[in-house]
RNA sequence: GGAGGGAUGGCCGAGCGGUUGAAGGCGGCGGUCUUGAAAACCGUUAGCGGGGAAACUCGCUCUGGGGUUCGAAUCCCCAUCCCUCCGCCA
């Protein structure tokens, strides 16, 4: 959510930035500064037939005690509270529609974003490793994993349905394995609090982290008398954590990872990535979520992305780290990384971390403030997180980057005390 | 699923129609005393939103919403959450 007085001072400055996202959000603009003039109008009125009400009942109270008749009083009192409601009720309209309208408009995108239209204006920043030569075809992971036997995907259709799979003997430990590298590196190396959250969580949290109501149909919601959705990345738990809370300075930085499957409908993705465990309605990720001061939010976002990349240094992946153009980032943030990893069968690198500040986004739509060491004010803090990283698609990295030309592969030497010590996965 | 009991400031806890934004305690902060500290004592200490350069000032807030009333933390209704007991249960 952005913040109405920043907005009514820089409204120049809130319209090009909006603008660089690639969408025409003027008219939503524009109705939300009208529902914010006509506010600030209303509020001053109604606050003061408040104040005579409440000096009103004061003098009645007065008038009792002195043995005076306050019939009067108390008929001037009567219609005035008629007046109060009137406008209350009128005011309370029109502060919903401006928050409902507020609540869909983007967070703009932060200066060093570059400006584009499309993901291809996405721009490198660097790169890792190189990509292993290949003395014959590499296969593609759909391929070697039903081979092996670890990777089931017509039994996950019969079961589920399209876009799930099941990750058999070997692929089940390897991403059990996966899960445990990510979260051990983390907690011990990286200074996260590891949290468990639950894996179904309420509008109010979805709302704080941008994802209602403006995207209600990428998600999973139970059905019957519940306000609850499956969570569609452990960044909504983990954000709301503090929802509602004034945060101590000295407490911040906050560091949490978490490990959760993740669900999310794929709706408007049909034709996408069909094949394989690229795109699932259900997938494991670690993630990484960080509560900051505003002043230190762009270095724990270099932090952060430096934490994801670690992953793949310590497999020993090639990968490559994008910064998003305007238009190509999520509703939320104010700029994001990409962490790109190299497929081989694709012959090109595929996204398999998302890093992003939100600033005050999030923050403000949660309500989660910090009060400054020996600052009076409180403040809204600005909250980061990133995949570290999604692990079906780690998974599928090492499958084909680590295959033998006998469709076996070599586990990742920072894996294999994971992994009961398992030097190569290969056909029984 | 059934039967009860709760929700008050950072925390504990009083208040149960009229200067109560809220006693008291704890904690925090400042001071006196002390070589320093502790103890003791004194003082101070909620948030949010308007207006104002500021001093300050107005409004809202006792889980949330609605109602009664000139006036609600206090009375009534609804919701949410928590607790206890019973049933069921990984």
């Amino acid at each position: 959510m952005l913040d109405t007085a920043y907005l009514r001072d820089n409204l120049e400055l809130v319209r090009g930035a909006l603008n660089r996202r690639g969408v025409d959000l003027s008219t939503e603009l524009e109705q939300v500064l009208a529902l914010e003039v006509q506010r600030r109008q209303m509020l001053p009125k109604l606050e003061g037939l408040k104040r005579e009400q409440n000096a009103t009942a004061a003098e009645v109270a007065r008038a009792r005690s002195q043995g005076q008749d306050t019939t009067t009083l108390q008929q001037s009192s009567r219609q005035r509270a008629e007046e109060i409601k009137r406008l209350s009720v009128e005011l309370e309209k029109i502060e919903q529609e401006r928050t409902r309208g507020l609540l869909t408009l983007p967070n703009l995108p932060h200066e060093s974003v570059p400006t584009g239209a499309k993901a291809s204006d996405n721009v490198e920043v660097r790169r890792y490793g190189k990509p292993r030569t290949f003395t014959f075809t590499p296969q593609a992971h759909w391929d070697l994993g039903p081979a092996l036997e670890i990777i089931d995907f017509e039994r996950a259709s019969k079961i589920s349905g399209a876009r799930f799979s099941v990750l058999k003997g070997a692929g089940a430990q390897l991403a059990r394995a996966l899960i445990n590298f990510m979260l051990h590196l983390h907690t011990t190396e990286h200074g996260y609090t590891e949290i468990e959250p639950p894996f179904m969580v309420n509008s109010a949290a979805l709302t704080g982290t941008g994802n209602l109501p403006k995207f209600e149909t990428d998600l999973f919601k139970i059905s019957g008398d519940w306000d609850l959705y499956l969570v569609p990345t452990a960044e909504v738990p983990l954000t709301n954590l503090h929802r509602d809370e004034t945060l101590h300075g000295k407490q911040l930085p906050i560091r949490y990872t978490a490990y959760t499957p993740c669900f999310r409908s794929e709706a408007g993705s049909y034709g996408a990535d069909v094949r394989g465990l690229i795109r699932q309605h259900q997938f494991d990720k670690v993630e990484l979520m960080v509560f900051t001061q505003p002043k230190d939010s762009y270095d724990e976002l270099e932090r952060l992305t430096a934490n994801a990349e670690e992953v793949l240094k310590r497999l020993e992946l090639p990968y490559r780290t994008m910064v998003l153009c305007s238009a190509d980032m999520g509703f939320a943030a104010a700029k994001t990384y990409d962490i790109e990893v190299w497929l081989p069968s694709q012959s090109c690198y595929r996204e398999i971390s998302s890093c992003s500040n939100t600033e005050a986004f999030q923050a403000r739509r949660a309500n989660i403030k910090h009060r400054p060491e020996g600052g009076r004010k409180s403040e809204f803090v600005h909250t980061l997180n990133g995949s570290g990283l999604a692990v079906g698609r780690t998974l599928i990295a090492i499958l084909e980057n680590y295959q033998e030309a006998d469709g076996s592969i070599i586990v990742p030497e920072a894996l294999r005390p994971f992994m009961d010590g398992r030097t190569v996965i290969q056909s029984q």
